[in-house]
DNA sequence: GATCCCATCTTTCCGTTGTAAAGATGGGCC
DNA sequence: GGCCCATCTTTACAACGGAAAGATGGGATC
């Protein structure tokens, strides 16, 4: 009776029935991911979720014991694809120079076009990751970008000497502080409101990269 | 019958009852800035903080519409005060140089000490303090000190040329990004992992001011 | 000094949420 | 062909944010 055709994406399975899919957790996450993208994370609901993935809440209960399982989930697909956007854009580089200048802007730019997702993703809720290996996996390899880039970088000739990580700390806290407050709508300031989020990003992150590269 | 005695913490009162004591709205705030500090914003609840103020929701309900009106002004007391903190630490500068170098570290020390509140001031739901003009100006007020800063530091041929909101664009960036990896645990990183973190501010003020500087 | 008004607080209520527990279902293995 | 267990549903509960209406009493008015 309750068995509701489902679109059954990925084929694979002969039957169509809501039971047993077998791509409910994907689906979930799916749907969980367009949610977050359109309203915010802080106001997503398990059980919206499951209404638009065609489910009882239960279901999602099921699959993700808590709601920050569920956005654990979402926070880690979110970096799996951050971290495939940024080596996609380096790929263009033609040098360390470039390949420094291109994840800036990769960075920065998929943060704001990501914009609600990214600010999950760095969720002071989403920080109960050390309860989320994949989720800590997924974000830590994303800032080796960063650090293999710095090293690049100092290798020739181009940043500071020191331990690599420090300089990308420096790039990172800018770069995320950027894209933070511009999600936040914290540069709606005399001087800067009305311009560009291109310009302004290009400013934080030729200041950043004066800050870590050789005098 | 209902009417409990309540601490009556500024005096300026006859009598002692929770009716019209005259505070809640001021009590509100207090409790509820505790309770952010202790468990974050995600998860405070107006009815938590009307119960440890000693009223019934409702009576929260009546001096703030919603739970997002409450955490608003808690957030603007939040700026306020950091206002406050940034002015006092830098009545100890002896220069431009001195000035923006206290700024840089109060900015941290206080954004680290606050924690949780900190959060709340940047956080998103906060961002539609559009409808919250108090929260605005708390806010605005805050970023002008930087500027304020910052066009010394140019004065003095410190700080490059261009307008002081650019450059103070790049220090709020680094050290907010900074302040916000912090506390929302992302700098649990090999090579970060287990290093002070005014070490780690140090690194970032130093490229952020190096960003700006003259060369 | 009695009376009335209205800001303030309480009582009651509603729909929604996250989570748990137990029951139904049916695909895949023997 | 029949059983088992992963998967999904039904049912249930306490807590939440918010609305509406009722109670209370301090201060203004006379």
């Amino acid at each position: 009776m309750p068995r509701k055709p489902i679109k059954n994406s990925k084929g694979g399975r002969k039957t169509v029935h809501a039971y047993h899919h077998g791509d409910l957790r994907r689906a979930l996450v799916d749907q969980g991911t367009k949610l977050v993208q359109e309203q915010g994370h802080p106001s997503i609901t398990v059980r919206e979720v499951a209404r638009r993935t065609g489910v009882t809440h239960t279901a999602a209960h099921y699959h993700f014991r808590t709601r920050e399982a569920l956005l654990a989930a979402i926070a880690t697909r979110g970096f799996e694809e951050m971290t495939a956007s940024l080596e996609s854009a380096m790929r263009a580089a033609t040098g360390a120079r470039s390949r420094l200048a291109l994840l800036g802007e990769a960075y920065v730019r998929h943060a704001l076009r990501r914009g609600r997702l990214y600010q999950l993703m760095f969720s002071a809720e989403t920080a109960t990751r050390d309860a989320h290996p994949e989720l800590r996996v997924a974000s830590d390899r994303m800032f080796a970008l960063l650090v293999d880039a710095i090293r690049d970088g100092q290798e020739t000739g181009l940043v500071r000497g020191g331990p690599p990580v420090d300089a990308a700390l420096v790039a990172w806290s800018a770069a995320h502080g950027f894209a933070s407050l511009s999600l936040e709508r914290r540069l709606m300031l005399p001087g800067l409101q009305g311009r560009e989020n291109d310009e302004l990003a290009a400013i934080v992150l030729r200041g950043a990269f004066e800050g870590i590269a050789i005098a």
